[in-house]
DNA sequence: CCTTCGTTTCAACGACTCTTGAGAGATTGA
DNA sequence: TCAATCTCTCAAGAGTCGTTGAAACGAAGG
């Protein structure tokens, strides 16, 4: 999935907040079952009030879904949002510069290799 | 180079305003030899005043980087700096789930291979 | 029904962002 | 030196962002 420019925007405000860059990372680390967002706003050591307030930008932005289970709402992360916005930072870097997707490809390979032929 | 969070932050919020995105594409397709502020502002369509305070925004993100020339002032894009936040976006993501990463793989080989063996 | 719990919504406030237009710096050529 | 060119800086104003605390909402349990 890439993302349209007006949706990486919302994606790059979003990430720009410290506060929401933490939430993001402790989502992706939860992993698909999410976490409640009490959770979320006590491990990023915010108020009830501006986690939401956060967490429904994030939301809004595409990056986290919400779900009502019980009297928590979960919060996940957004894997194809994130990797859509990867995606949208390279093919906007990449124009016709393959040099600085060097780099990048580097990160991909010393960063997490599972699998060595993640090549689609 | 991969970016420290503060420098990632910056990063995102330079990246998060339409015109500075803007800015970055153009400097990125203009390569190495860069371009003069009036013509950054002429491209994106800003004034002058406002292309300078959203150049020195990006300049002080790191981003770009200025050097004056004769009656001009050259600005580049720092290709170290981009590469680095497409790592810290990957490092950031990738936590335990390199599903997110398998996308962005796919992308780095769709978006421009022109040497196969990129991974360093 | 009433209370408790988890979360969101609202209003208010200070801080920051972006735009505009006028003016100032630096550099070049006559 | 003077004028022209390119760019930056400054101040003012509208708009947006993030925080706080109080209040409201929905779900679960006694």
């Amino acid at each position: 999935m890439k993302l349209q420019e007006h949706q990486a925007l919302d994606a790059f405000a979003a990430l720009s907040q410290g506060t929401r860059l933490q939430m993001v990372r402790v989502l992706v680390i939860a992993g698909k079952a999410g976490l409640p967002a009490g959770v979320v706003a006590e491990k990023v050591g915010a108020s009830s009030s501006s986690a939401s307030f956060h967490l429904s930008h994030l939301e809004h932005s595409g990056l986290v879904a919400s779900k009502r289970e019980g009297r928590s709402i979960i919060y996940t992360a957004d894997y194809d949002a994130l990797s859509g916005l990867v995606q949208f930072l390279m093919a906007d870097c990449c124009q016709g510069h393959p040099e600085i997707i060097a780099g990048a490809a580097a990160a991909v390979a010393s960063c997490c290799q599972p699998q060595d032929g993640a090549n689609a």
